[in-house]
RNA sequence: GCGUCUGUAGCUCAACCGGAUAGAGCAACGGCCUUCUAAGCCGUAGGUUGCAGGUUCGAUUCCUGCCAGGCGCACCA
């Protein structure tokens, strides 16, 4: 309906312009008014002409609205405050909506991908496997999930993707501190230096390597050797346990990428070579850090990858000194990787901590596979745990931080989801243990949640007592006409355009948004209104309507990756 | 110091890629359960949108400069 009233504006446009042929047809963007009495859309576009044809923006709304041809749908139009040009639809147009939804079910507000549709690759959480999640990666698990799952919605192809950092020295540390603990359990007496990982989930993974691998055959082994496999067997268990905590939460991967197979397969240094063929690296010595303690200062000749010919403040190594690649090479092998698999569009997730690290990535990108495909990094900032106002004490080092399946497990996988989704990426984000379990106004997901199994209530209630709508077509929706329900059709109406609104912007919390607003206009026309009443055809209608809300509601949840339970 | 994100009611956040009178929840105060779920609803009060400029018919939104906070700043990932 908004395209159509938009096409029907432009075209108006177009012929209004003809004696203006250099002016450029601004593009038409119709609003929603919050207030009702400015009609169901609004449209601005007289405004900006104003001074270009120096008319007042009304006496050019006039002449729109002369010239224009309106869908069938729309009741009138008329000019408002400084040249707004408000719409008014059909009742009854509107209220059809009602019956599209009882009708496609889960499949309103869904576009489904075509043939040509855009194949997107969102790779999220990618928490390193040395050890459980924390709840800062429950919140980029939750919003990539999310995001996933609105541009599935909005006509994607949609590939959830984990990257498993695999590789470099923190695999190193990880077996040496599970050999460590293999080496305590038979009771030696051993340091644990600076560095080395500390949680209980290390003695747990070094009692299943001795389970498979006797102690004196380890002992016997070279050290290289010992640390490989001791390594590989604790990304193993530490995959299990994170995939278990992911599906604790409702996440499931499309596909697990290990940074250690590009290496492997020689990919890695193909990219490699394949920059310096462009000619884009050299051997050099990049200045020493600003802002820090640069103590330790030492310069050194490093293969470097010239990045600020693409934007970057400096040129990245690609190399350490000891030769091996950086995991800025694996990195940039990585997403090449992922153009190869022929995705149109890349998006990352990352935390705020890898803000630093974005440039360079776009840069190295950009210096591949110039404009296409460029990936879109989300940073989504910190979590803020705290109890009752008070910040959960946590220290990686001491090994007492709070992981993400310790929250999911206290508060309830709906809550953590829903609680992660009310807030925009780039805020940082406060979560309170104690708020998160309480089942009342302090938590959004309870209140939409009760909005639709009160439906669910009502519903039952009215089967029981005969009243059973039986074909929707049979059902008079002239009869709804309160304000209230006015106000849940036009929101209904509104759907498919909040998902794709959301997912061009790549703001899924837009949908834990509107599903809040629904969930209170559900909760006032409840209040003011019965749906069971006296009145047959009334309460047919109502019956419709709020089965279209109920299923609104499961559907926007859903696309959160939240319940919508038929009873609280 | 540089980069980046944030700054809106006492608190936590919205505000539809620049639109009409900046909105919700919590906290405060006052109402509403013999009728479909009170995990709810209705009302009152609460604002110099961090500060100062600029662009615009119009700025919370865009630009510049400050102030405050988070994150990051070679050879880790």
């Amino acid at each position: 309906m908004k395209q159509a009233l938009e096409q029907a504006l432009e075209q108006a446009l177009v012929k209004l312009l003809r004696d203006h042929p250099d002016a450029p047809v601004p593009p038409v963007v119709l609003m929603r008014p919050k207030e009702k009495g400015h009609g169901d859309y609004a449209a601005n576009v007289a405004m900006p002409l104003a001074r270009l044809l120096k008319q007042s923006p009304q006496q050019i709304a006039g002449a729109i609205l002369d010239v224009v041809v309106w869908p069938d749908a729309v009741e009138a139009a008329d000019i408002a405050g400084p040249g707004f040009i408000n719409i008014r639809l059909k009742k009854a147009s509107e209220a059809n909506v009602l019956k599209t939804i009882i009708e496609q079910g889960e499949a309103y507000g869904r576009v489904v991908a075509g043939e040509q549709a855009t194949k997107v690759n969102i790779e999220f959480v990618s928490a390193n496997p040395t050890g459980p999640m924390h709840v800062g990666h429950g919140r980029g698990a939750v919003v990539g999930d999310a995001l996933a799952s609105l541009l599935l919605a909005t006509g994607n192809h949609v590939q959830r993707e984990y990257y498993i950092n695999d590789a470099g020295a923190q695999i190193g540390v990880l077996a040496n501190s599970v050999w460590l603990r293999i080496q305590e359990l038979n009771g030696e007496q051993v340091e644990f230096p600076e560095g080395a990982y500390p949680g209980e989930y290390i003695v747990q993974i070094a009692g299943e390597v001795l389970a498979a691998h006797d102690y004196q055959t380890l002992l016997a082994m070279d050290d290289d050797a010992r640390l490989s496999l001791i390594g590989q067997l604790a990304i193993d268990a530490n995959m299990v346990m994170i995939r278990n905590d992911l599906d604790a939460i409702g996440i499931h991967f499309d596909h697990f990428f290990s940074e250690q197979s590009l290496h492997a397969s020689g990919r890695v240094d193909a990219l490699i070579k394949r920059l310096q063929t462009e000619g884009v690296v050299y051997r050099g010595t990049l200045p020493p850090p600003k802002g820090k303690e640069t103590t330790d200062y030492q310069p050194v000749e490093h293969l470097l990858f010239r990045t600020t010919d693409f934007g970057d403040d400096v040129d990245r190594p690609l190399a350490k000194q000891d030769g091996t690649p950086t995991y800025f090479a694996a990195d940039i092998a990585y997403h090449y990787d992922k153009h190869l698999r022929g995705f149109d569009r890349m998006i990352d997730i990352w935390g705020a901590d890898h803000g630093g690290y974005v440039t360079r990535v776009q840069a190295a990108m950009k210096a591949l596979i110039q404009r296409e495909a460029q990936p879109d990094v989300l940073l989504v900032q910190m979590v803020n745990l705290t109890r009752d106002g008070l910040p959960v004490k946590m220290s990686k080092r001491a090994g007492t931080f709070v992981t993400l399946r310790e929250v999911v497990d206290e508060v309830g996988r709906d809550a953590v989801r829903f609680n992660f989704m009310t807030r925009r990426v780039e805020s940082q984000l406060d979560f309170d243990l104690e708020s998160a379990k309480k089942q009342n106004d302090e938590n959004p997901v309870y209140y939409v949640q009760y909005a639709h199994a009160r439906i669910a209530a009502i519903l039952r209630k009215a089967e029981s007592e005969g009243v059973v709508v039986g074909d929707v077509d049979d059902v008079d929706l002239s009869e709804l006409t309160t304000h209230e329900e006015q106000r849940l059709i036009s929101h209904l109406l509104a759907y498919p355009d909040a998902l794709i609104k959301a997912a061009d912007r790549l703001e899924a919390y837009r949908v834990a948004t509107y599903v809040m607003r629904l969930a209170a206009d559900f909760h006032s026309f409840y209040h003011k209104h019965r749906v069971v009443t006296e009145d047959a055809n009334l309460s047919m209608a109502r019956m419709v309507l709020i089965r279209a809300v109920a299923q609104v509601i499961a559907n926007a949840l859903g696309i959160l990756g939240v319940s919508a339970p038929d009873r609280m």
